[in-house]
DNA sequence: CCCTGATTCGC
DNA sequence: GCGAATCAGG
């Protein structure tokens, strides 16, 4: 894979949203993490705001004395206020994954209950190659889903690789964190 | 152990 | 220019 002009403009504008490396690796496919830092720093645009070290840059111990050539025009206009109070949805803490068109493409939106069958293929096919792990053998990233019946010697554990952050794989994750159960007509 | 970005350096 | 290996922090 090359640095096509439209490959780096996905990695400019996720680095700009606030992907990781890794993620846009992921994205673009094809390429590592590291390559993707790498043409990061290539192409200049490096510091976000966040990340680890926070700027190996040091704290700059003599005076500031910067003012190379640019006397820091900052031409860059910035479109958006970066007002995070003011009238901020608040349930908006960070930019999870924002590739949405914001045009119209949003087919086929389940009815709210439904498990697509692309998802529980996919749950069967990893189960398959599931760890099957003991509760005693659980880790904080081990996938906990549960599998078979723990009446029987038949169960255990799916123990993948969890989804960092969640007690379950991607895929047990995929149809544990349902977007709503519509399950309020639990009348009696 | 998992993840993150930063840097180096042979290609 | 590229990116794996390595480094360094969380």
């Amino acid at each position: 894979m090359s640095w096509t002009e439209e490959r780096v403009e996905t990695l400019k504008k996720m680095w700009g949203e606030g992907q990781s490396a890794s993620q846009i690796a992921k994205e673009l496919g094809g390429v590592t993490r590291n390559a993707v830092i790498g043409k990061v720093h290539r192409l200049g645009l490096s510091n976000r705001a966040t990340s680890t070290t926070a700027k190996t840059a040091k704290e700059k111990p003599a005076a500031k004395a910067e003012a190379p050539a640019k006397p820091a025009p900052k031409p860059k206009a910035e479109p958006k206020a970066e007002k995070p109070a003011a009238a901020a949805p608040a349930t908006t803490p960070a930019v999870r994954k924002q590739i949405i068109p914001a045009g119209q493409p949003l087919p086929p939106q389940p009815s709210a209950n439904e498990i697509s069958p692309e998802a529980l293929a996919t749950v069967r096919e990893v189960e398959k190659g599931a760890k099957k792990l003991s509760l005693m053998e659980l880790t904080e990233r081990t996938c906990k889903w549960p599998i078979g019946d723990p009446a029987t010697d038949e169960f255990w554990f799916c123990g993948l690789s969890v989804q960092q952050g969640k007690p379950y794989c991607e895929a047990h994750v995929g149809v544990a964190f349902q977007p709503m159960s519509s399950r309020r007509d639990r009348r009696r």
